[in-house]
RNA sequence: CGCGGGGUGGAGCAGUCCGGUAGCUCGUCGGGCUCAUAACCCGAAGGUCACAGGUUCGAAUCCUGUCCCCGCAACCA
């Protein structure tokens, strides 16, 4: 059924991050998913990779740097410790960090591209589309939109083509396919398949893989005034950053056990460009690309300007990068989206960590030193032994090879789920055992054997020795800590080898002093904890007259204009008519307005925001000089003016308006 | 009729492909235990499986239709 994981090595690698991003939820959810994928691999002693890195190329980074008066490396260098300064904190192991404006990098670009060249996948054409020349970016007939206006700035776009190389994607749809469905567990989850494949079935376009409106990127080989457009630039990472294409280099051995992890936005690119550049180049495909899905925060959509950002910095100083992984991991199924919470995190820390894990671990040790002075009992007195102690050893080594099979699924959710019923197991072994009755002095039962104890204790503590590796992934620095409080060695995580041949029942050395320590996870008192959130809510809101309201784009620069510039606005007193739905769009209104002199018919997209019983009436200020617009087939002869905020990690809106005795058609100036 | 996901006990979800006792986690209630972080273990209550038809001996599951929610796209002069 699935592709057996175990013969071969593992090359796992997370996308590149735009090096100008402010690190969020999603890059850690990524790259600690990657992280526990490669850890458990590392642990199972498997030749083990893992990358991450920075996309450094285009546009906006260019922009950026200019604004600030750097150049672009500067700025990149600048920046992209944000990054990288994050994954230490996370507990993140990649072995290796790649940044696109590397010289090893830029230089198998340039080998592709030259290859692809040479070999005809990549030619030389016109590029076409609506170009925005202040924002130097080209959109299609579908982003200019009727009104051929910028979707950024709003400014007119003008029809422009330009010289550009061209990859033959169009010539590979029939080996995408023919790929894909002989491996059908090349892309996951099976939607994400299905969806990847009807896009390919639907046919290919050639790819525009350059640019000439472009400075900050990799050049042309041969052709100075071209860049090297954004796909195939970053795509390479994967595997420029195994050497290739130099003999011996690790891409030999690893490449053909590549896996990628992308966020479900970016699938396209990983299963359909890249493999098609791969196949195009001679290379095999990723042996696997699994897209994993979303998060929303509290239940809303995360957003800047909702200020509902979630800061990996924050949770990891709050919870601690162990319980914070715990949560990522465990709360959803991997592959599905899923809501962030911190209260919903409190609980599962609450209920798995310290109700589960860490009192099964406080409780065992507690006995061992109190009953045993801390030395773990011997192993050996057969007659002692239970069928319950015999069955817990056997469900044991089921959950084991029940997570590998999980492992290689990537259900990283569903391991975890596993891992807890042998960690719920040692909770109820005590409870059947009855420990206490055994070891109290002058038990009053007198029915079991002196060693009876014994086998009961190392039952418990194997049961944690094993939690202990099979957590490590997942949670590497807690996993480290129950390992020393065993009274093993701290360092035996670092050093795969010792755990490789030990993921069996039984496998421990002897003798031991367990050693107890801290309690690994306190209880949360959520009641408290509710207390400190809201101070903590409060004190990130900028003191200001209205505390809880936060404009939208507050301090954001505008170029200076004229007097003149301004008084080319004309800006006139309306009154709201006549308030009507436009069929078939969710945002828009078709307003008649009223301006003394005439009437107008205005759209405008603020249904979500007022109802027409709020608006009809309104005296509003409405710009009525500018061009008309057609809008779902309308023509708008005007805008009108709203100011918008957001409060509580929800957006608000106001209407500008006047006071009623400003008669209709004032200019206001 | 733009595309897609979803509606299952108080909450969050699994089960739907391949019809046949409706399951898990949390919460609630009751009991047990005292080694332990008021933790742990056992038990109970609680569900018209959105709605309406249909197929079937039998439907959460298959078919048809309807309603509602959420993404994406469109759209935000």
């Amino acid at each position: 059924m699935t592709r057996s994981e175990n013969n071969g090595g593992f090359y796992i690698t997370t996308p590149i991050y735009y090096v100008n991003d402010v690190p969020h939820i999603g890059h850690a959810y990524t790259t600690i998913a990657c992280d526990a994928l490669a850890r458990w691999h590392r642990t199972a002693g498997h030749e083990t990779r893992f990358l991450t890195g920075t996309d450094e190329h285009g546009q906006k980074i260019e922009q950026a740097a200019q604004k600030r008066g750097m150049t672009p490396i500067e700025l990149c260098d600048e920046v992209v410790v944000n990054i990288q300064k994050l994954w230490p904190l996370l507990e993140v192991s990649n072995d290796d960090f790649i940044r696109t404006t590397e010289e090893r990098h830029a230089k198998v670009v340039q080998y592709f591209f030259k290859t692809l060249l040479d070999k005809g996948d990549i030619y030389k054409g016109d590029y076409e589309g609506w170009y925005c020349l202040p924002c130097e970016t080209y959109f299609t007939d579908a982003q200019a939109g009727d009104q051929r206006a910028c979707p950024d700035c709003g400014r007119p776009l003008t029809r422009m083509s330009e010289e550009s190389y061209f990859f033959r994607l169009s010539n590979y749809a029939g080996k995408l396919i023919a790929h894909y469905e002989a491996h059908p567990d090349a892309i996951m989850p099976k939607a994400r398949y299905n969806e990847v494949l009807s896009f390919i079935r639907g046919g290919l376009q050639d790819l525009s893989v350059s640019r000439t409106t472009l400075k900050w990127g990799i050049s042309v080989p041969g052709d100075d005034k071209h860049v090297i457009y954004v796909w195939l630039d970053a795509l390479v990472n994967y595997i420029s950053a195994l050497g290739y294409p130099q003999p011996g280099g690790l891409w030999e051995t690893h490449w053909p056990n590549a896996r990628h992890m992308v966020g479900k936005d970016i699938i396209r690119f990983h299963a359909v460009i890249w493999p098609a550049i791969l196949m195009a180049m001679g290379l095999n495909p990723p042996v696997r690309v699994f897209a994993h899905g979303w998060w929303t925060v509290e239940g809303d959509k995360m957003s800047k300007s909702k200020g509902n950002v979630v800061d990996p910095f924050e949770m990891t100083e709050l919870y601690g990068a162990d319980a914070f992984r715990y949560f990522l991991l465990r709360e959803v199924p991997f592959g599905n989206d899923g809501d962030f919470s911190e209260l919903a995190m409190a609980h599962r820390i609450n209920s798995d960590l310290a109700n589960d894990l860490g009192n099964l671990l406080n409780r065992t040790l507690q006995m061992i030193e109190k009953y045993r002075g801390g030395a773990l009992p011997a192993d050996g007195c057969l007659a002692c032994a239970k069928e319950t102690d015999r069955s817990v050893a056997l469900a044991a080594d089921a959950a084991i090879e029940r997570m590998k099979a999980e492992m290689d699924e990537f259900a990283l959710d569903s391991a975890l789920k596993t891992l807890w019923t042998l960690i719920s197991a040692g909770n109820k072994y005590i409870d059947e055992t009855e420990p206490w009755k055994l070891g109290n002095k002058g038990r009053d039962d007198q029915s079991e054997p002196e060693g009876r104890l014994d086998v009961v204790l190392r039952t418990l503590w194997e049961i944690l020795r094993l939690a202990a590796i099979l957590l490590h992934p997942f949670m590497p620095e807690t996993a480290a800590e129950i390992w020393a409080q065993l009274g093993l060695d701290r360092g035996a995580f670092s050093s795969g080898e010792a755990l490789l041949s030990r993921w069996q029942w039984g496998r421990c050395p002897s003798p031991v002093i367990v050693k107890k320590g801290p309690v690994l996870f306190p209880r949360i008192d959520i009641s408290k904890w509710k207390e400190e959130k809201a101070r903590r809510d409060a004190a990130k809101r900028p003191a200001a007259e209205h505390p809880s309201v936060v404009p939208v784009a507050p301090a954001e620069k505008f170029g200076e204009i004229s007097i003149a510039d301004f008084k080319k606005l004309e800006i006139r007193v309306a009154m709201i008519e006549r308030v009507e739905t436009v069929e078939k769009s969710d945002k828009l209104y078709k307003l008649l307005v009223d301006l003394g002199a005439q009437k107008r018919v205005i759209v405008s997209g603020i249904r979500e925001q007022f109802s027409a019983d709020e608006l009809t009436g309104k005296r509003i200020l409405v710009i009525c000089n500018l061009k008309p617009a057609k809008l779902r087939g309308i023509t708008s002869e005007g805008m009108l003016l709203t100011a918008e905020a957001t409060k509580g990690g929800k957006a608000i809106y106001a209407l500008a308006t006047v006071d009623d005795n400003v008669p209709l058609g004032s200019l206001v100036g």
